[in-house]
RNA sequence: GCCGGGAUGGCGGAAUUGGUAGACGCACACGACUCAAAAUCGUGCGGAGCAAUCCAUGGGAGUUCGAUUCUCCCUCCCGGCACCA
C-alpha cells in the first residue's frame, strides 16, 4: 500500500484540543435536549435514564463518582441514536447535615457554600463530556423545588401519615439532632460515629409502616406477565426485605393475676406456648409503672429501670453481653393455654418498640430465653422435640402392634483420659449403642442414668456434665417385646473419673459387653433411630442448649403428638390469641433540630393545635439566621428568629408559632426524579401528562449504600403519591443498577483521610476525558468494586490512539493524495477512485464489514446489559482486526465510530467530522446488526479424545455429523490417538466438536 | 447466627442451553526503529517438561463422552440484617 498517500491534515491525537471544542458545540446546538415537542410522541419511544444525583460536598468529586454517570451517559447516547426520546437529567441534593456541618466548619452560610460546591461539581462533570440536559436541572434547596417537598408533606399530614410523637428516639449528642432508625448504624450515628442515645423528644414522624406490606410485596410483584416488575439486583431487594423484616405470629393475652390488666405478647412460636415459664417486659413497658405499687422489690426494679435508661443504644443492643433483668416480685401472669401462673420479669433484651414490648419466655426453645433462664435459675420445659423413626424393616414400626410410650435416658459417657465414648456391643445383634434405660419411680434422669451405667458396665465413679439438649422422640419396634415404642429419650453427658469397676451381673454380661469407641469411629454406632447420632452431633456442634427447630409437641395437653408447625394456629386460637403480622421497619422520624433543611410547613396554634400552612402560602422559605449552630435544646436555630416563628394561625388568626424543626436530608430525594419530568411547573409537583409520558424511570444507576434509605423512602413517597393520584405507576424505578466503588490504588476506600484520592480533573488533563471514560468502563464488571490503577489507564489511551490512526486507512488507502479529510473537514474520496482491483477491494470490505457486524451485536447487547467492559473489549478486538487490513471502507469505519461514540464521544465526533459528516454523530442512527453477515463459510471443529482436546480442523458450515466424524478421524492428531484403538462412541456437536470415546 | 453475592495467570478480568479455560487490557521479556531513551511496531507470556505430554478455574466428592458452568459437602472473602421474640 502506498503509505505516502496518508493525509497530512489529520493532526495527531490531542484531547485537550478537541474535547472542549465539542463540548461547547454540543451545548450550543442542544444535541441532548429532551424536547417538549416529543412529549406528544408514542409512549414506547421514551427512555428515562437517571443517576442518583450528587450531594455536593466541599471535597469535590473523585474518580469514583463519575463512574455511574459515564455508564448512564453511554446508555442514554445509544438509546438516543436508536431513535428514542431520551431523558437524562442531572441535579443536586444539597440539604442536610453534611452540607451544614461543612458550612459551619468553613464559617459560611450553608446556602453560599452549597452554591460554590454545586458550581464546582458541575464544572467537573462538564469536562467529562456527559450528555445531561441541563435545562432540567433541579436543586432540592431551591424554594421553587422544596415548595413541592413541603406540599407532599402536607398531603401526608392531611392523610394522617405524618404525626407528632414524644416517644424515645435516637439522639445524636454531637450533631444535636434526632435521627431516623435508618441513620443509625450499629448504635452509632451514621454521620459522625457518635454513640446514639435514646431520648424522648417531640418529633414529626411519617407512617411508613402503613406501607410496609406494599413495600415488601412489590419487590416480588410481576408486571402482568411473569416478568418481575422490578428489575433490581437481588442483593438490594434482599437488603430491603431484611430491613422491612416482616414476621408472622400470634398475639396472645396473659392476664395478670389479681388485676384486670392483660399483658399482650407477640410470638412467632405460639406452638411453644405450653413451654412458657415466665414473661419478660421491656423496662419501658407502660404496665411496669402501673404495677410498681404492688411489686415487693420496688427499689430494685427502679434501680434497674434507671440503669437501662442511661445506656446507649450500642450497649443496650449488644447481643454478646450477659443478660440482665429483674423479677417483678409479687406479680404473676396466667398462661391462657394451661392456666399456669408464671413470674413476670423486666429485662433490657426485650425491646419496647418491637412487637408488643413484652415476650413470653420459652427457654427450652429460644436461645435468649435459655440464656436468661440459666442465669437466673428459671425453669426450663421442653414442649417441642425432634422425631426420629426407625427405617430398617426389622425395627421399623409394625402396623397393628400395640404402642408403648416411655421416658428413657440415653447416657453418653466419656473416657476419663482419652477421646473415647462408652458403648454397649449387643452380642445378639452386633449393635453398638449408648447406654439407655427407663426411669424408675422417684428417680431423676441423672440417677437413672448412673444406675444404668453401673449395672451395665460396672463403672462406678461417674460425674454428670449436662443434658445434651432437649429430649428426642424415637419411634421403633422392639422385637424382643413385640411392641412398638414411642420413646422420649433424654440424652445426658457424663465423664468417668477413673476406670474403677464393680462386678457386672451374669445376665447383663450375656446381653452385651462394654466397649470404648473413639469419636472418629462414631459412625459404627447403630443408627436405626439416629438418636445416638443426633446426640453426638449436638455434642460436636455445641448445641446443648435451646432446641429452636420445629418438631412434635409434648407436655402440651390436647396438642401432644401433633406437629408443632401445624399446631401453631390452633394453639393461638385455643389460647384466645390473634394471628398478626409484624415488621421491623419503624416509622420514619422526619424532623431534625437543625437549620439546613426544608421547614416543616405547620403552625402550632394555642387554640387550634397543629394547623397546616395553606398550600397557596407555600413554600415556607428557610429564613436567614445569624447562627447556624445547632442548639441541642430540641429546637432548631430557627426558633431564635421571632419574626419568622411568630405568625398568625392560618385557621383562627390568633397567635401561632411555626414548627421550627426541619426535614431530614433524605426528604428532597424522595421525589426529585419526578421533577425532572416537569422542572419549571409552578402549579403542580408534576404535570400529569408529562408524568404519564416519562414515568417510570427506565434505568436508575447509583450506589448500593442507598438500599435501605433513599430507595425505601423514595418507594414509600412514590406509593403515597400514587394513592393521591399524582403519579401513574406503583413503582418509581423499573430497572436499578448499582455501581461498584472505585477503590484507591492501595485497595482502600478512596478518601482524603487515606491520601489516596484521584481527581478526575487531573486524569482528564493528562489523558483526556475519552480515556477516563473508556478506562472506567473497561476496569471490570460495572457493579464490582475495583481498585484504581493509573498504570493501567494507558491501555485505554493507546486504544483511542489506535482508533485515531485507523482513520488514515479509511480515508487514504482508497483515496487520492488529494484527500482533504482532516481537521478542515474535507470529504473523503469514494472507494473506487484509486487503482485497486475490484476483487481485493471487495474482499477487504467484506472482511471489514463482517468484523464490524460482529461488533454491532456485541456492543449493542452489552450496552443493553450494562456490560461495558466486554463492549469495550469487543471494540478493541474490532480495532485490532481492522488494523490488520490494508484498508477499511468508509462505511465500515463510520459504523465503527458510531459504536465507539457512546464511550468516547469526543474522538468519535472528531473523526466523524473529519470524514466530512456535518451533523453530530450522536444523533446519527445506531447501526443495525445483519445476521446474514454472521454466517461463516468455514468453522474450526475441535477434536476430542475422551473429552480432552487433541486437535482441530476446518470444516464447511453445514457439514453433516457423518462428514465431520470421518473428517475428524482422518486428522493426524486424531489418528495418533485412535490407531489400534476401539472407538466406543462418537459425539458430534455440530459446528463445534467431535469427541471420540475410546477404551 | 440468618440471608444475599463471590473465589479463574504476576494484576484487572473473559468464557451460559455443559463443548478449544485464560478473550481484551495492564505488567513483564525479547526483537525492530533510535547515537540513546521515550513513544511506536512485532513476537512471546498459567505452571512443570528438551519434547511427547501432564497438571491447573478456592478445597473435596458426584453427574457426564466432556464441568469455570450442574448437584452435594467444606474453607475463605465481600455485603445486608441481627437480643426483632
Amino acid at each position: 500500500m502506498n503509505r505516502q498517500s496518508r493525509p497530512q491534515k489529520i493532526a495527531s491525537y490531542d484531547p485537550s484540543k478537541i474535547e472542549k471544542k465539542w463540548q461547547k458545540k454540543w451545548a450550543s446546538s442542544k444535541v441532548y435536549k429532551s424536547q417538549e415537542r416529543k412529549v406528544q410522541g408514542a409512549n414506547g419511544s421514551k427512555y428515562y435514564v437517571l443517576d442518583m444525583f450528587p450531594y455536593p460536598s466541599g471535597e469535590g468529586l473523585h474518580v469514583g463518582h463519575p463512574k455511574g454517570y459515564i455508564a448512564t451517559d453511554i446508555v442514554s447516547r445509544m438509546h438516543r441514536m436508536q431513535g428514542k426520546n431520551v431523558l437524562h437529567p442531572m441535579g443536586f441534593d444539597a440539604f442536610g447535615l453534611p452540607a451544614e456541618n461543612y458550612a459551619i466548619k468553613m464559617k459560611m452560610d450553608p446556602a453560599v457554600a452549597m452554591k460554590k460546591n454545586v458550581a464546582r461539581f458541575k464544572k467537573q462533570l462538564e469536562i467529562i463530556g456527559l450528555d445531561y440536559d441541563w435545562s432540567r436541572e433541579v436543586n432540592t434547596t431551591d424554594p421553587a423545588y422544596y415548595k413541592w417537598t413541603q406540599w407532599a408533606f402536607l398531603q401526608m399530614y392531611k392523610k394522617g401519615l405524618a404525626y407528632e410523637s414524644n416517644e424515645p428516639v435516637n439522639w445524636c449528642p454531637k450533631d444535636k439532632t434526632v435521627l431516623a432508625n435508618e441513620d443509625v448504624e450499629n448504635g452509632l450515628c451514621e454521620r459522625c460515629g457518635t454513640p446514639v442515645e435514646k431520648k424522648p423528644m417531640r418529633q414529626w414522624v411519617l407512617k411508613i409502616t402503613d406501607y410496609a406490606d406494599r413495600l415488601l410485596a412489590d419487590l416480588d410483584a410481576t408486571d402482568g406477565s411473569s416478568k418481575p416488575l422490578l428489575d433490581w439486583p437481588e442483593s438490594i431487594k434482599e437488603a430491603q426485605r431484611n430491613w422491612i423484616g416482616r414476621s408472622e405470629g400470634a398475639e396472645i393475652d396473659f392476664k395478670i393475676k389479681d388485676s384486670d390488666k392483660v399483658i399482650k405478647v407477640f410470638t412467632t412460636r405460639p406452638d411453644t406456648l405450653f413451654g412458657v415459664t415466665y414473661l419478660v417486659l421491656a423496662p419501658e413497658h407502660p404496665w411496669v409503672k402501673e404495677l410498681l405499687p404492688r411489686v415487693s422489690n420496688k427499689a430494685e426494679v427502679e434501680v434497674y429501670i434507671s440503669k437501662t435508661q442511661h445506656e446507649t443504644e450500642i450497649e443496650r443492643t449488644d447481643a454478646k453481653r450477659d443478660k440482665t433483668g429483674v423479677e417483678l416480685k409479687g406479680v404473676k401472669a396466667v398462661n391462657p393455654a394451661n392456666g399456669e401462673e408464671v413470674p413476670v420479669w423486666i429485662a433490657d433484651y426485650v425491646l419496647a418498640d418491637y412487637g408488643t414490648g413484652a415476650v413470653m419466655a420459652v427457654p427450652a426453645h429460644d436461645e435468649r430465653d435459655w440464656e436468661f433462664a440459666k442465669k437466673f435459675g428459671l425453669p426450663i420445659r421442653h414442649v417441642v422435640v425432634p422425631e426420629r423413626k426407625a427405617t430398617t424393616t426389622d425395627i421399623a414400626f409394625h402396623d397393628g402392634e400395640s404402642v408403648i410410650k416411655r421416658n428413657v435416658i440415653r447416657a453418653v459417657v466419656k473416657h476419663w483420659s482419652e477421646d473415647k465414648y462408652l458403648v454397649l456391643n449387643w452380642n445378639e445383634h452386633g449393635w453398638k449403642t449408648f447406654i439407655s434405660g427407663g426411669i424408675e419411680d422417684g428417680e431423676s434422669f441423672v440417677e437413672a442414668a448412673v444406675r444404668e451405667i453401673r449395672e451395665e458396665t460396672g463403672y462406678k465413679n461417674i460425674s454428670f456434665i449436662g443434658e445434651i439438649g432437649g429430649p428426642i422422640r424415637a419411634l421403633f419396634y422392639a422385637p424382643h417385646k413385640d411392641q412398638n415404642r414411642i420413646d422420649i429419650q433424654q440424652g445426658l453427658l457424663f465423664k468417668l473419673k477413673d476406670g474403677e469397676q464393680i462386678e457386672v451381673s451374669e445376665d447383663e454380661h450375656k446381653k452385651h459387653t462394654a466397649e470404648w469407641l473413639p469419636f472418629s469411629k462414631a459412625s459404627e454406632i447403630f443408627n436405626a433411630t439416629l438418636v445416638d447420632q443426633v446426640l453426638l452431633a449436638r455434642i460436636d456442634n455445641h448445641q446443648m442448649g435451646a432446641y429452636t427447630d420445629s418438631g412434635v409437641l409434648i407436655h402440651s395437653g390436647e396438642f401432644d403428638d401433633k406437629a408443632s408447625s401445624i399446631a401453631m394456629k390452633d394453639i393461638t386460637a385455643f389460647a384466645g390469641g390473634r394471628w398478626v403480622t409484624r415488621y421491623k421497619l419503624r416509622d420514619w422520624v422526619f424532623s431534625r433540630q437543625r437549620y439546613w433543611g426544608e421547614p416543616i410547613p405547620l403552625v402550632h396554634c394555642e387554640k387550634c393545635g397543629v394547623v397546616p400552612v395553606p398550600e397557596k402560602e407555600l413554600p415556607v422559605k428557610l429564613p436567614k439566621v445569624n447562627s447556624y449552630e445547632p442548639t441541642g435544646t430540641g429546637e432548631s436555630p430557627l426558633a431564635a428568629i421571632s419574626k419568622w416563628v411568630n405568625v398568625k394561625c392560618p385557621k383562627c388568626g390568633g397567635k401561632g408559632r411555626r414548627e421550627t424543626n426541619t426535614m431530614p436530608q433524605w426528604a428532597g430525594s424522595c421525589w426529585y426524579y419526578l421533577r425532572y419530568e416537569d422542572p419549571k411547573n409552578k402549579k403542580a409537583l408534576v404535570d400529569p401528562k408529562k408524568e404519564k409520558y416519562w414515568s417510570p424511570v427506565d434505568l436508575y444507576v447509583g450506589g448500593a449504600e442507598h438500599a435501605t434509605r433513599h430507595l425505601i423512602y423514595a418507594r414509600f413517597w412514590h406509593k403515597f403519591l400514587k394513592d393521591i393520584g399524582v403519579v401513574s405507576t406503583i413503582e418509581p424505578f423499573t430497572k436499578l443498577q448499582s455501581v461498584g466503588l472505585i477503590m484507591g490504588e492501595d485497595g482502600r476506600k478512596m478518601s482524603k483521610r487515606f491520601g489516596n484520592v484521584v481527581n478526575p480533573d487531573d486524569i482528564v488533563a493528562r489523558f483526556g476525558a475519552d480515556t477516563l471514560r473508556v478506562y472506567e468502563m473497561f476496569m471490570g464488571p460495572f457493579d464490582q468494586s475495583i481498585a484504581w490503577s493509573t498504570d493501567s489507564i494507558v491501555g485505554a489511551r493507546r486504544f483511542i490512539e489506535r482508533v485515531w490512526k485507523l482513520v488514515y486507512k479509511a480515508v487514504s488507502e482508497y483515496g487520492s493524495e488529494g484527500t482533504r479529510a482532516g481537521r478542515e473537514g474535507g470529504r473523503a474520496q469514494a472507494l473506487d477512485q484509486q487503482g485497486q482491483t475490484a476483487g481485493s477491494r471487495e474482499a477487504i470490505s467484506d472482511t471489514a464489514s463482517r468484523t464490524i457486524n460482529k461488533a454491532i451485536k456485541k456492543v449493542t447487547d452489552d450496552i443493553d446489559g450494562l456490560r461495558f467492559n466486554t463492549a469495550i473489549s469487543a471494540l478493541m478486538i474490532a480495532a485490532n482486526e481492522l488494523e490488520k487490513l490494508e484498508a477499511v471502507d468508509r462505511a465500515s469505519f463510520e459504523t465503527y465510530l458510531k459504536l465507539l461514540a457512546p464511550f468516547a464521544p469526543h474522538v468519535a465526533e472528531e473523526l466523524w467530522a473529519a470524514l466530512g459528516n456535518k451533523k453530530s454523530i450522536h444523533i446519527s442512527p445506531w447501526p443495525q446488526y445483519d445476521p446474514t453477515l454472521a454466517v461463516e463459510e468455514e468453522r474450526r471443529i475441535i477434536i476430542q479424545i475422551n473429552g480432552k482436546v487433541r486437535g482441530s480442523f476446518m470444516a464447511k458450515n453445514g457439514a453433516t455429523d457423518a462428514e465431520l466424524g470421518s473428517a475428524a478421524k482422518q486428522a493426524p492428531e486424531a489418528r495418533k490417538w485412535l490407531d489400534g484403538k476401539d472407538i466406543k462412541k462418537m459425539i458430534v456437536v455440530p459446528g463445534r466438536l467431535v469427541n471420540f470415546v475410546i477404551g
